[in-house]
This record gives C-alpha cells, structure tokens and sequence, in this order.
DNA sequence: CGCCTACTTGACTTACTTCAAAAACAGTGG
DNA sequence: CCACTGTTTTTGAAGTAAGTCAAGTAGGCG
C-alpha cells in the first residue's frame, strides 16, 4: 500500500544493491503526502529545506529565477527520484521546485533522513549515488546547452527523458508521459519559443518522433539518439537496457 | 609538511565543523602526488577510477569530449577542491580532467576513502557536502550559458572564480591567477573564439577587470558582479565574505 | 459564445559565427 | 642576439541562424 516507499526502493535499486536492514529503515521514514496542480511550485528559491521531497508518481521540475521574471530549467524528475536530495546539507534553496504536469510528492524530514543515514550507512550511500547521478545529468545539460546546435539540443533532451522515463518503467509501448509547454522547452533550451516551434517541427518531419498531448512518442529511436548526439553513458545505468530494438 | 592534507582540511573546514577524530582520519589518507604540465590530461572520459583527486596547487578543469574533438569544459577546480568526488560511485568516467596551468594534484585510493567514510560518518558527510557544491555550481553554469547575454555570462564566470579563489585565499590583492586561453574561455561559454576576444575587450573596456598574462585582476568588484549578474548565494559559503570593500 | 492560453507562422533584424589575415608572443636553435 | 616556427590574440568583413515582433489559429473552459 505504502506506494511512495516502494517507489524510492525501486528507484535506488537501480543503482544500489540494498539489504534488508536497508529497505526497513527506508519503510519505516515518515512521509507526507501531498498532491500538486500542474505548474504549481511547492519549494521555491530562498526557503530554507527542512524535508526532502520524494517524486510518487508525475514530473516535477528544478528551475532557477531570472533577473526579469523568467525561468532557466535546470532538470525534470520522474517517480522514484529525490529532487533535491541536493538541498541536504543547504541552508537556503538556490532554486526552486514546481510540478509540471499534475503529480504527487512526498516530504521527509530531513532530520529523520539523517537517522537513517547514521544507523544504515549503505542507505546514504545511496542517496549520496543518486546526488552524484543528478549531477552528471546537470553536466550533460551544460554541454547540451552549450555545444550542440538547436536540432540536437531539443532531441537530445528527449532522448534523456525516454531513456529515463523507460529506465523507471513509465513507458509504454513507445510513448510516456511528457506535459511540458514550448515556452518551457524553450526555457529549459535557451532558446525561443519561436525557435523551439520551429525545431520541434523539424523533429516531427524526421519522423523520428512526436510530441502531442502532453505524450511524447518515439518513432524510430536510433533516429533520435541520432540526431542528439546522445550516447547514455552518463546516466550510469546498471542494466544497460536501451530503448533499441523497437527500432 | 603534508600539504596536501591540510589543503583538503581547510577546503572542507570552510563548509563543516570537523572533529579531531577527522582530522586524524584525514591525515591518516594515502596521497600519491603528481606534477602535472599546463594543459596535461589525467583523467581521461571513459576511465574507470580508482582514486579520487585532490588539486593541492593549481588549477583543473572538468570537460566533455564532442563529436567533432572538440571540447566543452564544464567546471573549474582551485585548490582544495576534490574535482572528482563526483567518480567516487562510478564505473566509468563521463568526463575528463586535465590541469589549466602548471597544477599538482593528490590522489587518494576510493577504498581508503570509504574505509575512513564508515570510520567517521561526518567525514563522509563533508565530502558529500562538497559534491553538492558541485553540483550548485553545475546549476549555475546551465542557467549562465543558457539564459545569459554574452558580456554577462563571461563576467559571471570571472566573478564565481574570484569569488571562489577569494574564499581559498588565492587572491592577493586584486588579483588571482587563471591560466585559461581564449580558446578555453569559449569552449568553457559556447561561444566562438571571436566573441570571447570581442566580449572580453568590452569588459576590459568597462574598467571593471583585466585579465592579463594568466592573470585576473578585478578593479571594480560591484561593477563586474552587476554586468555578470552574479550573486554568490548558489556558492553557499557560511562566511560571506565577499570581494566588497575594494571598491 | 467568448475569453484565455498555447501553439503556429511569417517578415524583419541582429548578434553571433565563420572565414581570413595580420599582429603579438613564446620557444628553438644557430 | 636574432631569425624561424608555431601558437595565441586581435581585427575585419560577410553570411546566417536564431531572436524579436506581430498577427493569426486552434484548443480548453466557464
């Protein structure tokens, strides 16, 4: 019944063998619930965390704030990840938290978290992987950004996300879940909103994949990985199983 | 006499109160120094480490490998820093390290680090902490190069080393060394080599800065924090010392 | 039906890249 | 000390990709 702690033990799973003393501690946190609209912040730039905040099911969104009101997204997170497993040991927020599509999140008190750590070391240990994972991804968002031309900079992202969303199970057949709007495509790009129509278009007319009602559908993957330059060696996937074969 | 060592207790000192018992653990760590040549790569992409690297003089830089040979440079490492604590859970390395200047660099056996981790769980907790620091100044570089005009994304990358090898105690004066080429500067800002020399002869003109002979030198500190839209509250240093006061 | 937001498309402008060449500089050897 | 080579920096001119501006369409909801 406890979804949200199987979740997190699914997730660390994939990269951590835990023990049995492990998953106990895990199941015996404390964690609330709480429900999100879409687009709705719950931690923003500033606070001061005192939980850490667990994704059960939905896609939630890492973003800074820009000078004039705009937003730079920094990274997106799918069921089972710890958005800001990173603000563990900060005492003020450099970015904020919202979701994107409608999802639900869990809170553990970071004290709690602490505990655990101290009585199951693997356990943080875990966590600590899955920091490390999150910022392999923040220095692939680096490179994408900065040295891959517009085409392969949008799909490249979408290569991510599948490669993700698959690794956790959220895809079926070959579409999951993505309810993210061009401006914020464009605001996770650096690129405009006219630009990303464009682009996005292009990607379509490849065929290589679509994007439509909030579902991203991947056509024919090796095109996509392809055409962004993507490589996942730097997820660190234990299983390294890849969304080839359906084509 | 261990320099090294004492390098890396001060760098990790400046984030998290350390016991004498760490301090012993510390001390107790194996290093393997190294002297490494300007521009000399140590670690490779695709390594599988072994050993964690502490920069004990010098300056290091993280980068990945693009198609076309060339490079993205992701961050950069003063002394003190543990550049690669982010390989300490990984089988292969996703990025490369290669010295800036003239550098030394320590190594340390990952198994002795997490023996002394099991030993003395704040000492593992520091070193986290450090990665997490990282990981704030990876989230700053997305947003930089993605959101930020030219003139103010290279104003902000000489403003967050500044204030970087201020907090190290590097900077004598107004100065600190930084021996990075044009060339670097660009594939550190995704922008042609061109721009970075144009960009760079705007901000030597705005008076704010010069960057001479592999030197930085800051004249007007507010007024490059204001062109590069800098505040150093992503740097979470507990003392907030900042360059204010010359000017 | 009308309003709001999200997406789409077109025309124009510009900031940056590319290309090319010159000037400054560092290292090497006579 | 100076010529010779290679690298880094500087500057110019031309081309282009992407941003901006603006208007129009489509979709969702009270």
């Amino acid at each position: 019944m406890d979804k949200a702690h199987e979740v997190l033990i699914r997730n660390l799973s994939e990269h951590t063998a835990l023990a049995e003393e492990d998953l106990a501690e895990i199941r015996a946190l404390t964690f609330t619930l709480r429900d999100l609209e879409p687009n709705q912040d719950f931690i923003r730039q500033g606070d001061e965390p005192k939980h850490s905040v667990l994704v059960v099911s939905g896609m939630v969104a890492r973003y800074h704030l820009l000078g004039g009101g705009g937003r730079q997204y920094l990274a997106f997170h799918l069921t089972g990840d710890l958005p800001d497993a990173q603000g563990l040991f900060i005492d003020q927020m450099d970015h904020g938290l919202s979701a994107l599509g409608p999802a639900s999140v869990a809170f553990i008190p970071h004290r709690e978290l602490f505990i655990a750590f101290r009585r199951r070391p693997s356990f943080g240990l875990a966590v600590w992987r899955e920091t490390l994972l999150d910022a392999a991804i923040f220095r692939e968002a680096i490179t994408n950004n900065s040295a891959r031309p517009m085409q392969a900079r949008m799909a490249h992202l979408f290569c991510e996300l599948f490669y993700r969303a698959r690794a956790a199970q959220l895809v079926r057949g070959n579409r999951c879940r993505m309810p993210i709007s061009l401006a914020q495509l464009g605001e996770t790009l650096g690129m405009a909103i006219a630009t990303v129509n464009r682009t996005l278009a292009e990607l379509r007319r490849s065929g290589a994949m679509d994007l439509r009602e909030g579902e991203l559908i991947v056509l024919r993957w090796r095109d996509l990985q392809r055409l962004g330059d993507f490589s996942p060696a730097y997820l660190h996937q234990k299983r390294q199983s890849s969304p080839e074969g359906r084509r």
